[in-house]
DNA sequence: GATGAATGAGACTTCATTCAT
DNA sequence: TATGAATGAAGTCTCATTCAT
C-alpha cells in the first residue's frame, strides 16, 4: 500500500520536471516514464491520461506550496515579520520552483477548464492571504492606507519578476539585485 | 516587392495570434495559414519551418515593442514623466499584448537557443533602459539611492503581475486594483 | 476532382478486402493504406477514423448491392423469372462477396449504432423486396398461400448458407450441392 | 482436482460470454477474468494464451452442442420425427446461443488454422448427420429423391437465417415468421 | 509564386503477457 | 496456487513538411 503511493509520487515528480522543462505539449509520456524509472504503460496504471497526470501534478504542488506557506508564516509573531517571511518564502519558492510557477501560468489557459480553475483558486487564495496581511498592517497603523490588493500584487509581482529575471539573464548584473533591496524599496518607496 | 512583404507580414500577424492562443507546440501551421488566408504551402515560401516562423514572429514583435517604447518615452521631458510614461506603456502593452509577453517568456526556454538569445537581449535592453531612467532620477536627486536594477525589475514585475492577474482572475476584486494605486505605492512605499 | 473520387474509391476497395479478411478489430489502417497504395496519413485525409472508413465502406457496398439487385430483377418479366433471378443474384453475390456479407453480419453489433442501423435497413429492404415478389406470386396463384416473410428468409438463408458452406468446406462434397437443386427443393419441397 | 476443473470451466464460460459480445480481438483478458471472478494471472495458469483460451472455449461448446444434438435426436423413433427434432434443436440453439454460432463462423477464418479445422470438422459432422437423416427418408420413400446435402444445407440455413433475422430486426414483422411456417415450406415447397 | 494533396515520423494509449509476492 | 502491478509492442491518429501542378 505504501509502495503504490511511492510510485504514484515518483511519477508526479518526474512529470513535474519534464513538464517544467518542455511544457505540456512538448513533453512526452515516454520521457516522463523514463525519468520516473517506470515503463510507459505504468503511467496509465496511475493516471487516466497525460492531461490527467498534468492536472494531478498541478494539484499536488499547488497544495504543497500553499501548506508550506501557511505553516511558515504562522510561526511568525508580528505583522512585519509575517510579511517579510512571506516575501522570503516567495523568493525561496521562485528560486527552487520558478519553472513550476511559469508552467502553471502558461498552460493554465490551454489545457482545459479544470486546470484553469485550480490555478485561479490557488492564485486567489494567495493574493487574499497576502492582502489580509497588509490590511492587518494598515489596521495596526504600521502601513499607509494603500489598497491591500494592489500592494499584494505589487509585492508578489516584484519578487516573481526579479527571480525570473535572475534565472533568465544569469550572467549579467543580477548579482546586485537582491531581496534586501526589494524589501526596502517596497516598504519605503523610491521617492526621496 | 511590396506585395511580398505584405504577405509575409500577414503570416506573421496570423502566426502571432495562433501562437499566443495555443503556444508553440499546440499551434498548427494549418491554422496559421487559414488565419492568414493563404495556403499551407505558402507559409514555407516565406519561412523555412514552423520554428523559424516563430523566431521571426518574435523578432518582429520584440523590435516593434522596443521602438514604440523608446519613441514614446523620448517625447517626455522630465525624468518623472518618462518614468510614468514607461509604466503606462508597460501597462498598455500588457493589456493589449499580454498573451504575447506570456508566450515569449514561456517558450523562450524551449524552442531553441536562438529564441532564448532574442528574448534575453530584449529583456536586458528593457531593464537597462528602465534602470538608466531610475539612475538619472537618483542623479537628479529626486529618487533615493536605491539599486536601479532592483527598482527597474520591481516596477516592471509589479505592472506585469497586476495585469496578468486582472486578465486571469477577471470576476474578482480586480476592479479596485489599478495603476494609479501602484504608482503611489512604488513611489512612496507602504510604510507610514 | 475526378482523381479525388478515384483515391477515395481506391481506399474503400482496399478497406473492404482487409476488413473482410481480418474483421474490423484485427484489420490495421497501415495495411489498408498499403493495399490501397497510399500513405497511412492519406486515409485520414478522406475518412475521419478507422470506424468511419468502415461505415462508409459498408454504405458503399450496401448501396451497390441493392442497386444491382433491383436493376437485374426489373429486367425480368414474370414473377417466376424474377424470383429465379433473385436467387441467382444472391448466389452470385455470395460467391463473389460472401466474405463481405459475413463481416456485415458479424460486425454489425459491435462497431456502433450507425453500422447497426445501416445493416438493419439494408436487411429489411432486401427481405421486403423478396417478400413482395413472393406475395405477388401468391396473388397470381402460382404459389401456395405461405407466409411471404418466412419464405423470403428461408430462400435467402438457404442460398447464403450453401454458399458459405461451399467456401468454408471447399474440398468436400460441395460439388454436388448446387443452386439448381436448391431451386427445385424450395419450389417443390422435400416431401413426396 | 475437481476444483481445478471448476475454475477452468468458470473461465471458459466467462470467456464465451465476452467473446460472443465483443469478438475475439475486441474482447480483453481483463474482462474475462473479471467476469469469471478470478485474477488476470489465473487465466494464464489454465490457458497458454488468449488464443488458446478461445480455441478451448470453442472446442468445449462445439462438443457440447454436438453431443446434445445426437442425444436428443436418437430419442426420436421415426425419420420424420428425427428431422423435426433436428430443426427444433437448431432453432433452440440459435435462440439461446446464436451469438456463439455467429462468432464461430466469423472468427473461424482469422484466429488460426486450428480454429478453422475445428469449425470445419464440426460443420461437416453436422451436415453429414443431417444429410444422413434425409437420405434415410429418401430410402424409406417418404422424401423425393433430392440431393441430401443440398437439402441439409437449405434446412440449416433457413433455420439459421430466420433466427438471426429475428434477433437482428426485432421490432419488425418478425412475429409472423415462425418455425411452423418454415416446416411446412421446406417439406411442401412454395409451388401450388 | 501559390497551392493543398500526400506523406510518415512520432505522439498517446491499450492490453496480452510476465513474474515477484 | 493465485494474483495484479508492471511492461512494451503495436495500434490509431496528428501534423510539419514536401512537391507536382
Amino acid at each position: 500500500m505504501k509502495k503504490v503511493k511511492d510510485k504514484k509520487q515518483l511519477i508526479i515528480e518526474a512529470a513535474m520536471k519534464i513538464f517544467c522543462r518542455d511544457g505540456f505539449h512538448k513533453a512526452t509520456v515516454s520521457e516522463i516514464a523514463a525519468k520516473a524509472g517506470v515503463g510507459k504503460g505504468t503511467i496509465y496504471e496511475y493516471f487516466d491520461s497525460k492531461k490527467q497526470l498534468f492536472i494531478e501534478m498541478m494539484k499536488y504542488y499547488a497544495n504543497l506550496y500553499y501548506e508550506n506557506l501557511i505553516a511558515a508564516i504562522e510561526k511568525e509573531k508580528t505583522i512585519m515579520d509575517k510579511l517579510k517571511r512571506y516575501i522570503l518564502i516567495e523568493e525561496e519558492i521562485m528560486t527552487k520552483h520558478g519553472d513550476l510557477a511559469q508552467i502553471f501560468m502558461r498552460e493554465a489557459y490551454n489545457i482545459g477548464l479544470e486546470v484553469h480553475k485550480i490555478m485561479k483558486n490557488n492564485r486567489i487564495k494567495q493574493i487574499q492571504f497576502f492582502a489580509d496581511l497588509i490590511q492587518a498592517g494598515i489596521d495596526e497603523g504600521i502601513f499607509r492606507n494603500v489598497n491591500p490588493y494592489t500592494a499584494a500584487l505589487a509585492f508578489m509581482g516584484s519578487v516573481h519578476h526579479i527571480q525570473v529575471s535572475k534565472i533568465f539573464i544569469k550572467d549579467s548584473y543580477s548579482e546586485e539585485i537582491n531581496i534586501e533591496n526589494l524589501h526596502d524599496l517596497l516598504l519605503n518607496g523610491i521617492k526621496k
